[in-house]
DNA sequence: TATCATTCTGACTGACCAGTCGGTATTTGG
DNA sequence: CCAAATACCGACTGGTCAGTCAGAATGATA
């Protein structure tokens, strides 16, 4: 076989992660074999460690492609020139709809449970949420400066919307029927109101 | 040798529970091993499978327990005559703290993973946060009712209080040293504050 | 002391699976 | 048309581990 183009690489690469995706949805990173994402991918599995060191890798990958979408939405909020505030209800809000997608509250638990055991995994989470977190902080450091919040410790409040963002994704993904999203959403805008200053209300 | 009595069996029960749990911690409930178990046990792995039926089922032991503990805590709290929005309080405060043991985030983190996956631990854990959850619901509309908290929907606030414990202890359990659990609980009291009504502050 | 139900032991089984590697297919360019 | 380089295949290996079972150990009872 001659060489493949790098297109033609990545595009290899991508369907692996595809078929990866689709496993873990079902079935979560512990349970779905590598010859089970080489059948959904209709590869072979000596193909895959072509494109793949470990199994470890792939979830990295997975992990990658994961954070990559949330910094995009959080760019796109950020150029929107929107008040902070509302930024920062937009982005919980989008966390809250992610929520809606089994498939990515069970990559996103997996992604958890794997941070706790792999060393790497949990490097890598780290440094991920540590990028959003920043963000966020900023947001609302921001916010507070335009007199839009309430003077409340920025750091803190961010590490707690990403926090409940994560947590209701898990208790989304076990009580699936019984969550009402909508009531949440409220719940939460009645939260962000509160902790508004008055005159920004 | 002769029949066990019923404290004896329940004791042998408990050694292994013990014994599980300290290896759950140390390593999550999917990579330990039943033989690892029974090391820590100081018995054979014939003797687990006369007080276990599986490991799933050791795992819905430690379901039990862990959620026997907040029942508990609640009933505390129930009892004691502060306000509602204090017992609330005081209730996020002991969440917080229980993410300061690796071992509890480990187990917590294995649980939920596991639910994703295996049905019966679902159902369980299910039925566990819906009675955590209608305790702290009518807490919260007790509040309301008192002229405590503003009119906040009730069963919203309670599954985002415990969505937010559950994914602040994911969180402090990745990022265990770059946490700082004081600045959380300011944060979070700030927004208690911030519900409350203002008569009540 | 002999008997017996009960508890405990740990080697073993069967299944599973990540990762390997010798071999095969495909195309390019010489 | 023939090498050589590249990509792919999939049977195989080595290791792991939940759960089993045949027999050993124990001590109460008679």
């Amino acid at each position: 076989m001659p060489k493949l183009t790098l297109e033609a690489k990545s595009e290899r690469r991508a369907t692996f992660l595809a078929a990866a995706r689709s496993c873990a949805a079902s079935q979560g990173y512990r349970d779905f074999t590598i010859d089970e994402v080489c059948a959904a991918a209709g590869l072979s599995k000596g193909a895959f460690y072509l494109y793949f060191n470990s199994k470890q890798d792939l979830l990295l990958a997975l992990l990658d492609e994961e954070t990559a979408e949330l910094d995009q939405l959080m760019s796109t909020l950020e150029a929107s020139a929107t008040p902070y505030v509302d930024k920062i209800r937009s982005f919980a809000r989008a966390m809250l709809k992610r929520g809606d997608d089994p498939g990515i509250v069970q990559l996103h638990t997996d992604l958890w449970a794997a941070a706790l055991t792999e060393e790497p995994v949990r490097l890598r989470l780290l440094e991920k949420i540590g990028v959003l977190r920043e963000r966020l902080r900023a947001w609302i450091e921001a916010g507070v400066q335009a007199g839009e919040l309430q003077p409340v410790p920025a750091n803190a409040l961010a590490a707690i919307l990403l926090a409940l963002a994560d947590g209701l994704m898990l208790h989304g993904g076990v009580d699936a029927s019984g969550f009402r999203w909508v009531n949440i959403r409220k719940a939460l805008d009645h939260i962000l109101d509160a902790i508004s200053q008055p005159s920004a209300r």
